[in-house]
DNA sequence: ATACTACTGCTACAACTGTAGCTTTAATGA
DNA sequence: TCATTAAAGCTACAGTTGTAGCAGTAGTAT
């Protein structure tokens, strides 16, 4: 890992780029149960062996691919409302769960890798961390009490989301973001998301 | 399956019987890692190839001991008040969800495999409409508004448990249950799941 | 009793998954 | 340019997973 950095343009960098780029080509084309460190290593040309070591699994694959993915400048949106904030971070999400196949995929791999659960771990927690500021701005309009608790409003925004769309796998539901972003909103204003 | 009830004592019925109960033995003593069509088959005395073609993959086997587990007489308790039933509901399933390991290896697995997918989808949608008694109960109190969508609410409650303990992995906080029950109550109160 | 049917047991095999040990190659630094 | 070193490539292998085809056996019906 820390190598990568010391030699930017080396053969491990464009190994990796391979391999990554194969991996994401292979989920998006044939989809998650297709994924298999044979068949990355195939696409990339990379040997087997060389895939089994920096990887292990494909859980790590998906790790890597996310932890790149992650890095990015994505900051909340900001419409003026609470409740309008969090339908646009729910379209967002609805959308990743329902178009991307890396998000779910990523899921079901962390069911079986410490690496992919990690990974999605501290992706989660930069997103939701980003989110907190939507609050605080809710906050200062007064539209929700002071001590609201940032974490819980946005579990209780976008949780049902990922119970109907990854655990229940019901259909999608185009109302789903609306629906979950108003109750959570709702709860909040009346305060049941304060600490103290 | 049809023929299993045709010959209640027969030797299928026994077969069937040994494999399930060393699947959830193996579950609970080793955890859904290890478990395999091999190892079940192994420790049920059953042949490896019987195994495979009755229940196809571990998948199958799980969906077979859920559809069994839900065979039973459970009924939402009704403390009293809406936020109370919910809270009870939550703890019930924070107790699924951190103490047995049925319920989060069936999780695990509906992503490998299609009939435990369905199970599961099975389980949730037959626990959520026994549950909506529960609603009922509130609307007759006038807790909350007549047309609140029963199932909205119920997701908007649990949801938040799924999230956390399954997939964002977070320490279970023993507050969990009331917070996600109060905001979903608190929400339904103030007529956020009203269908019109 | 006996034939019939459905299911299980058995063997063998093919494919996939993961690892060990060694050789070769490419990037780095003197 | 050349020695050093980290990582990739290669071969071979062991273990696991899943399937096909056939033989045997328990339950059913005449």
């Amino acid at each position: 890992m820390t190598d990568r950095a010391r030699r930017p343009g080396g053969r491990s960098a464009t190994v990796r780029r391979r391999v990554l780029d194969a991996t994401l080509a292979q989920l998006v084309q044939h989809g998650y149960d297709s994924l298999s460190i044979d068949v990355v290593a195939e696409r990339s040309g990379v040997h087997r062996t060389t895939v089994y070591r920096r990887w292990r699994d494909v859980g790590g694959l998906l790790a890597d691919v996310l932890n790149e993915a992650a890095d990015d400048a994505w900051l909340p949106p900001d419409t003026g409302t609470l409740e309008g904030d969090l339908v646009a971070v729910n379209r967002e999400i609805c959308t990743a769960l329902t178009d991307e196949p890396v998000t779910v995929a990523l899921i079901a791999a962390s069911f079986r890798s410490g690496q992919a659960a990690e990974a999605l771990r501290a992706f989660w927690t930069e997103r939701y961390d980003r989110c907190a500021g939507l609050v605080r701005r809710a906050v200062e309009r007064g539209e929700i009490p002071a001590g609201t608790d940032a974490y819980r409003l946005l579990i209780a925004a976008t949780a049902p989301l990922y119970h109907e769309l990854v655990l229940l796998r019901s259909a999608a539901d185009a109302r789903l973001p609306e629906i979950a972003a108003r109750g959570a909103a709702t709860a909040a204003r009346a305060g049941a998301f304060t600490t103290r």
